[in-house]
DNA sequence: AGAGTCAGCTGCTCTAACCAACTGAGCTAG
DNA sequence: CTAGCTCAGTTGGTTAGAGCAGCTGACTCT
C-alpha cells in the first residue's frame, strides 16, 4: 500500500519512532486506548504484519500493552521490561561462567550503600515505623512457615527508599531487587536466614533512625555481606536448569 | 502446523520464553548466530509471523540482535533498550506537565552522590591521570566552538566510576547519563556552561583524589545543582516538538 | 426481569507470495 | 593473472488475505 510521501523501505524501524510520536503527540497517559490495528494500518501507511511487529516491540518495552480481544492501550512504562531484559542477561551469564548474579549484588550494594547514608536522619518517622512494621512481620512469617518473606523483604527495601521522595528512584532501586531475586531464585540459589536477615534489617532501621551514617552504611553493607556469601557459596557450581521446561 | 505436545494458543508469550531458554541451553554467548527464521519455524513449530513477533520483541529488549540478509544474533544485551524506555517515559511525562526530567536528574545525583564518596580515597592513579586528561580536554573544546563537549562529558563520568570496578555498574551509570542527555537535547533544554562544568570536574576529580569523602559529595552536589538550574527554568514553559518530524 | 445467545468488535495465528540486503562463486575485462 | 562485475542463493523485510480466539453488549427467549 504505502500512502503517498512515505518511503517505501525502512518501515519497521520507523513504525515505531511513528507510534511513539502518536502517543506524545495526543498526550495519552498510561491506560489510554491506542487506535486498533486497522486504524493504526491506515494511519502509517503499513501492513498489519509491520504494525503488529512494531506493537510487539513497543510492547517488550512497556510501552504499549496490548489485550486480546479487548485492545492496545498505552503501558504503564514500569521498569518491569528492564528486569526481564536485565535478568535474561545475568543468568545467561551465569551459565557460561561469569559472576554476573555477583555483579549485580555489587551494584546494589554499592548504590544502596550511597542512599542510606543520605537517608540517615532524615527519614520520615512514619516510613521509621511501617518499617520496624515489617521487620515485625517478617519475624513473624520467619516462626511460622517462612511464607511470604520474599514480599516483605521487597516491601522493606522500597519503603527505605520512600523517603528520598523520588518515585523514579524507588522504581530503580525495586526493579535491581526483583531482577537479583528473579535471578537468585531462578538459579536455585540458597535462601538466606530469616532470622539473620531481620536482625540486619532491624539494625538498618536503628542505623538509619539514630541519623548516624556511617553506621547505616555499615549495617547496609553487613546486610549484603551476608547475601554475597549465600551466592559466592552456591548457584555458580551447579548451573541448574531453568523453569518452566519446554523446547 | 504446531508440533506435537505444544499448545496451540499462547504461542506468542511462550515463544520468547522458548527462544531464550534455546539461547541459555547452547551457551551462545554475545553475537553467537541464532538459528534462521525458517530453522526456528521448525525447532519451535510456528508460523514465520509468530516467529518474527517474537524475535522483535526480544530485539526491543537487546537479547537478539537482527541483521537483514545477514542473520540473528545474540544480541549485546547492553541497557541501550532500557535507555529507550526511560527516555520515552520521560519525555512522554515531561509533555503532559510532569517534572520526569528533574526526577530523572535527582535520582543520577542521589545514585553518584553516594558512589562517589565510596570511591574518595581509593580510586586508582590511573584513572585520576585519565580524568584531569578529560577535563583538559574539555577546556580546550570549551575554548574551541564547543564541538565534542557532550562525549566528553560522558566519558568524564563513565570514567570516574571505572575505580568501583563493577562493569555493570559503570553500564547503568552510562545509561542514566545517556537517557538524561538524550531526553535534555529532545527537548531543546539549556545546555551548560562549559567552563562551570570544568571547574566543577575539575573540583570533583580533586576531591576524589584528596580521599575526602564529604566534600566529593558536596562537589558532585553543586556539579548538580548547576544542571538543574538549567533544567527547570527551561524546556518545562515550552515543550518543543520532538524532532524527526514524521506522520 | 433474568439468563442465554449471537453479532460485532478486538487482537492472534497461519499461509503464500514477493521485495530487499548481503554473500560468495564464477565470469569478464583489463 | 588480477580487478572488477554479475548473478544466483541465502537471509531477513513486507504485503495480502483468510480464519481463529477473547471480549462486549444488545437482543431474544424463557
Amino acid at each position: 500500500m504505502c500512502l503517498a510521501g512515505y518511503p517505501l523501505a525502512m518501515a519497521a524501524r520507523d513504525l515505531q519512532e511513528r507510534i511513539k510520536k502518536l502517543i506524545i503527540d495526543r498526550r495519552l497517559a498510561s491506560g489510554a486506548p491506542l487506535p486498533t490495528e486497522p486504524e493504526l494500518m491506515a494511519h502509517l501507511g503499513a501492513s498489519r504484519n509491520s504494525v503488529r511487529e512494531a506493537l510487539k516491540g513497543l510492547q517488550a518495552m512497556g510501552i504499549v500493552e496490548i489485550r486480546h480481544g479487548f485492545g492496545t492501550y498505552v503501558g504503564t512504562m514500569s521498569l518491569a521490561p528492564m528486569v526481564e531484559g536485565l535478568a535474561f542477561r545475568t543468568v545467561a551469564g551465569h551459565h557460561r561462567g561469569e559472576d554476573t548474579l555477583l555483579q549485580l549484588l555489587q551494584l546494589r550494594e554499592a548504590v544502596e550503600t550511597g542512599l542510606v547514608s543520605r537517608l540517615a536522619g532524615r527519614i520520615p518517622d512514619a516510613d521509621l515505623v511501617e518499617l520496624d512494621a515489617l521487620v515485625d512481620r517478617m519475624e513473624e512469617q520467619a516462626a511460622r512457615g517462612g511464607d511470604g518473606i520474599a514480599e516483605t523483604d521487597r516491601a522493606f527495601h522500597a519503603t527505605l527508599y520512600r523517603g528520598l521522595d523520588n518515585a523514579l528512584l524507588g522504581e530503580v532501586m525495586e526493579a535491581f531487587w526483583d531482577t537479583f531475586h528473579r535471578v537468585h531464585t531462578d538459579l536455585g540459589g540458597a535462601p538466606q536466614d530469616p532470622l539473620v536477615t531481620c536482625r540486619q534489617h532491624r539494625e538498618i532501621v536503628d542505623a538509619v533512625r539514630s541519623g548516624d551514617a556511617i553506621r547505616a552504611e555499615k549495617a547496609i553493607s553487613e546486610h549484603f555481606g551476608n547475601i554475597r556469601v549465600r551466592v559466592s557459596t552456591t548457584g555458580t557450581q551447579h548451573p541448574h536448569r531453568c523453569h518452566n521446561e519446554r523446547v
